[in-house]
DNA sequence: ATCTAAAACTAAACACCGTTTAGTAAATTT
DNA sequence: AAATTTACTAAACGGTGTTTAGTTTTAGAT
């Protein structure tokens, strides 16, 4: 009798439809205009049926706040296969800002809005450990990075903060419309583009010096 | 006969009210709490009124913008006293920390929150010529340090935009929930303090190495 | 002092929003 | 076939930003 879990798989298919929609509304309105109105006239449900099976709408933020996770690590895959610390760290670093640049959206959910994290903060479970556990990644290869001398002499957890919070804050002015200083930027995606790769490239070339 | 003056003056308190007003709400009760009714009903006018000195909310927020920057810029001014670029670089990162750390609600407003900004694309009139002046503060700075064998052969505009990165970064990861990898640093203030002072102090570290 | 025209202000409405309630229709179980 | 659970929704609640139409207050001219 397998209607049981039939209806098993009718839920998790109407959540998935409803993230999907979701998802799909974010990327083309932005992030401010997703209703649950709007979700709900795109699925052809009345709004009503959404709380079915989400709590509320900080749920769906925090749903997709896993599925954009789950993206980020997919692209940081790869790269676990790189040897040398120092090469994987560069490239980590690329990866980072490819993906922030091109799904600026699902970073801004991420990294810069506050809501899910809150909604996080009221759970009880500890559902944040993929942050944590893309943090500890960024420690073992600092670490790695220490042990073919590369700075020496500095802690690794706050080298891996410096590194961090170098690349959000690039990735978080580049998405926003907040890097000025250029006039032709204001605008023109391209520039922001290259003045992100520029200082990133500077930045590499000033890791490069903190070596022995 | 000076009705007209005193007209033009109260059109400008009035507006100064509102500011104000809406000010101390969004220091109060956060950013998404401010409307444009509880403002109307904390100076104790009908909501309609204030559109008879704004625009519409956007008008309101960018006023307040400007404002912030003016606290920043007051923030930055004792600094230029400082001779020594180096020095004077150290000191504009800790203060521009200070400024983030102690009026997290302003810094949101200055640099991590969109609208004001794509309210001033829509303006003909360049007036984010004060975020402008500021990094070419930070451009002469870098360009100091430089003449002092800093950083040399690194090029002076990708350098003070990796330092903006970085402080940008380190404060917006900061303010917002997202310095995770320290449990104790999910609710605890001091924590993510010392977090972000050890942080830029590794920063500084980093710098001094990069002399000759 | 009275009339007029402009300025200041607001009540009420409009079209949204997230969310809840109460009730209907369909599917499943008995 | 009846009873019960499940799936769904219409309508409402209290909130938002904004507009409109109309009222009150003020200023200047007669």
């Amino acid at each position: 009798m397998g209607v049981k879990e039939r209806k098993e798989r009718d839920k998790l298919e109407m959540r998935d439809k409803i993230l999907q929609s979701a998802h799909k509304l974010f990327l083309e309105k932005g992030f401010d205009q997703i209703s649950l109105r709007s979700i709900a006239e795109s699925i052809e449900y009345s709004p009503a049926t959404i709380y079915l099976y989400f709590k509320d709408k900080n749920e769906i933020f925090h749903a997709l706040h896993q599925q954009g996770f789950g993206m980020l690590n997919q692209a940081f895959q790869p790269l676990t296969l790189i040897a040398s610390p120092f090469d994987r760290l560069r490239e980590m670093g690329k990866a980072y800002i490819q993906f922030a640049t091109t799904n600026p959206e699902v970073y801004e959910l991420l990294f810069i809005r506050t809501e899910p994290m809150e909604h996080l903060a009221t759970c009880m479970d500890d559902q944040w450990t993929e942050g944590d556990r893309a943090f500890d990644v960024l420690l073992h290869t600092v670490k790695g990075c220490q042990e073919q001398g590369y700075f020496v002499g500095l802690d690794t957890q706050n080298m891996s903060m410096l590194i961090w919070s170098f690349i959000h804050g690039l990735c978080s002015l580049g998405i926003s419309k907040h890097i000025s200083h250029v006039k032709e930027a204001r605008d023109n995606q391209m520039v922001i583009d290259e003045i992100m790769n520029n200082t990133y490239q500077t930045f590499q070339l000033m890791l490069e010096r903190l070596k022995n």
